[in-house]
DNA sequence: ACCTGAACACCGTTCAAGT
DNA sequence: ACCTGAACACCGTTCAAGT
């Protein structure tokens, strides 16, 4: 059968999910697919823009339309998705956060927060600040959590390795911490209606 | 001479300057110490803790008491001070996000944040959530601001390339945005006094 | 105690040559 | 157009053996 990047993504995505973003190398994905590792690089110019296209893949997740009618409502909604989507997939935060720091993956994500910020009510320099401001939270929180999260199915708790030991806020309680902390403060930034 | 840690450090820190974290590779930093590559593992069990090793010392930049006398103008001084020591070295920032995330470097400029925070009048938890939002947002920021640095000092600019098209709020002008978006929002959660 | 020599098991990328 | 074979120039890490 023939290559195309499609095919090249869903192994990639395959690879992922098994065994992690440090075990995605172009010799391993060649030979999942039966294919000699040059053979990548007739599709892909390079490693980097194949992991964007895996990146945009696992962004694909949060498409969709949101259904809160007010601004807040709307970012809480898209934030949410994102984390859902990077969660969605082992290393996922890791991948798109590198992903999108080198701009080729996710500017679709990006535009979509500036947007919705511009929407309530914030001039466009400072309607894509927030965005970013989100993001970078967004990514980096996400990211800690999903790299805790494999640590512990490991085995890697010096002290405290009683199983009832941890009882603070789950994860999900801590990533809307930060998020209402966020929407809070860009509220101030708003002009008075 | 002999070999000791500070001497690696110091010979780390100056590949990372002069050549940036994708020429840092324990083989080039042997030879620049004159030395054989196993000759480090006597030092560092492996890179990962000696990259910790250097991000720790790249963080030593931002020691020093703070002057301001409420928490928010601490606050600001203190992610200040350690953006503007991840930005005194040549991919300062992504080395530091990385050692930080993998809990081997920067303890201490957690601990302070985190303490900081508390004394505002967060309980622990609070304290240490705002700590760490706080944190990916430098990290997340100045990483950005800098790899776009070395992008623009190289060329990488597909359209307006006229010397005299980007006239935004400056980066320091950007970063205190979002900074102070966190801190009105870190406001709103503290206990009316 | 500290380091060398030499190897092991990999990488990403290129490119003539094949079909 | 699409892929193979084979190489190039590297990696991080280990470990017997030397001093």
């Amino acid at each position: 059968v023939q290559l195309d990047r499609t095919a090249v993504v869903d192994a990639a995505l395959a690879i992922l999910d098994d065994y992690g973003l440090g075990d995605l190398t172009m010799r391993r994905l060649a030979t999942s697919l039966g294919v000699a590792p040059g053979a990548l690089y007739w599709h892909f110019p390079n490693k980097q823009t194949l992991l964007a296209a895996v990146a945009d893949r696992v962004l694909a997740g949060m498409a969709g339309p949101v259904g809160a009618a007010d601004w807040a409502g709307r970012l809480t909604e898209l934030a949410h998705r994102l984390r859902d989507a990077l969660l969605a997939h082992r290393d996922g935060a890791e991948l798109v956060a590198s992903a999108m720091a080198s701009r080729l993956a996710g500017p679709l994500v990006r535009e979509r927060f500036a947007q919705t910020a511009a929407d309530a009510g914030l001039d466009p320099v400072r309607a894509e600040l927030t965005a970013d401001t989100l993001l970078y939270y967004i990514l980096g929180h996400t990211s800690d959590e999903q790299s805790r999260m494999h640590l512990d199915s490991a085995g890697a708790l010096p002290d405290t390795a009683s199983p009832l030991a941890d009882t603070g806020p789950s994860p999900a309680a801590r990533f809307a911490f930060g998020l209402e902390l966020l929407l809070d403060g860009a509220r101030t930034r708003l002009p008075v209606p």
